[in-house]
DNA sequence: TTAGAATTGTTAAAAATTTAACAACATACA
DNA sequence: TGTATGTTGTTAAATTTTTAACAATTCTAA
């Protein structure tokens, strides 16, 4: 499979997801502009996404929901998953672990990291709360790829290296402190605060 | 001030958290390639944006931070700031709280609505916990304009409806079921696992 | 006082992403 | 049978976003 352009990669994740809850319906088979209605897209750009990932469906019968699903699983997954540690077991820790819990994804939330007594050698929804201190440690026991930064920001930068070093190999940012990028990590960005004031700006803009 | 590019709009929000940054730490002037540097990106693309939004730095010796910070708020903020709900008080809700809490900005979380007897009628953080009854009463008593929303998915849909209807005009959804834009009020999408899964998607694409 | 280095502001080019257009074909049904 | 309708797959066009290029200017210091 030839490289994705970046926001097909966002929408695979997203038909996925949309065509499962539609496979639990009883749906076996949907158009392109029924797609493109549940994640309020065009129909185009569905098909266009589709067409990249070299999928076919059958003229005037849609797309087969199963096939589809199926095909962007051997797409974004790999064939043992991955694993996932969620350090900062606060409230935004806490709601990447529901978020991620019983959906029988190929990626598993399986530890969490704190400094927070209180909190240490706990489960939170069935995930391990382990001291930051054996960070290294469990990433290398458990072979875990992913990580997920929810801490103060201030320890953001010096988390980002130690992940680094212990061996992750792609780091979401969850805090609201930008990272500069690490030589051989993938690094993702989300800043909530960011996305909320992109919305105050635009209700802003049309009074 | 003519349109704004959908992206520079995002980076102005972080243009602004980096400046305050710096101003605290008792610097004056910033050079493009520093504030690159923060969120690494290129010091074309700053100079660019700096450039669209009207302002004008000193040749060599920079852009005044405080000018900055200044001209971005008058851009990005209403004169009389605006007012949000938080609706569904669970974890993610809770950390959209602490994220904004002291922040001295001109967006105030002022209401969190939720059913859960346990958490109405009580603070969190400052902010208080209404009964999902009143939220038509309180949104028009508080003049709220937006509304982030952090309920279980299965009620994203009819709360986006109650929303507009209240007068919302700014909805942030932070669940992982996608609307359908409702006239004349602004969406704006955010799904916690799609981001992670894109990170997943690139580690095992390098691999 | 002049040469060199650093930095901005801006236009132009390139790259990425979305949208439009439409041929090809399947199905329904007159 | 043949005509109308609906849907896919794909190429081309349009739009948005990023990056490159460079003239103009300021400062430093030889």
């Amino acid at each position: 499979m030839k490289n994705l352009p970046d926001k097909t990669v966002e929408r695979l994740s997203q038909y996925r997801r949309s065509l499962n809850n539609q496979l639990q319906k009883g749906k076996t088979h949907i158009f392109s502009h029924e797609i493109a209605n549940l994640l309020h897209i065009t129909p185009v750009q569905v098909r266009r996404d589709i067409m990249l990932i070299g999928y076919s469906g059958t003229l005037r019968k849609g797309y087969s929901i199963k096939e589809m699903v199926d095909l962007i699983g051997k797409i974004i997954d790999t064939a043992e998953g991955q694993k996932i540690a969620v350090i900062g077991l606060g409230n935004l820790g806490k709601a990447f672990i529901h978020y991620m819990y019983e959906k029988r994804s190929k990626l598993k939330i399986v530890a969490a990291f704190d400094i927070n007594p209180e909190k240490i050698d706990k489960t939170y929804e069935d995930v391990y709360c382990y001291h930051l201190d054996r960070l290294e440690e469990i990433i290398n026991e458990m072979s875990i790829t992913v990580a997920i930064i929810t801490t103060p920001p201030e320890v953001t930068s010096p988390m980002a290296d130690r992940l680094k070093e212990a061996g992750i190999k792609g780091i979401l940012n969850y805090t609201p402190r930008a990272l500069s990028p690490r030589e051989g990590v993938y690094l993702e960005e989300h800043d909530m605060i960011t996305s909320l004031e992109k919305v105050a700006y635009f209700v802003k803009l049309r009074e």
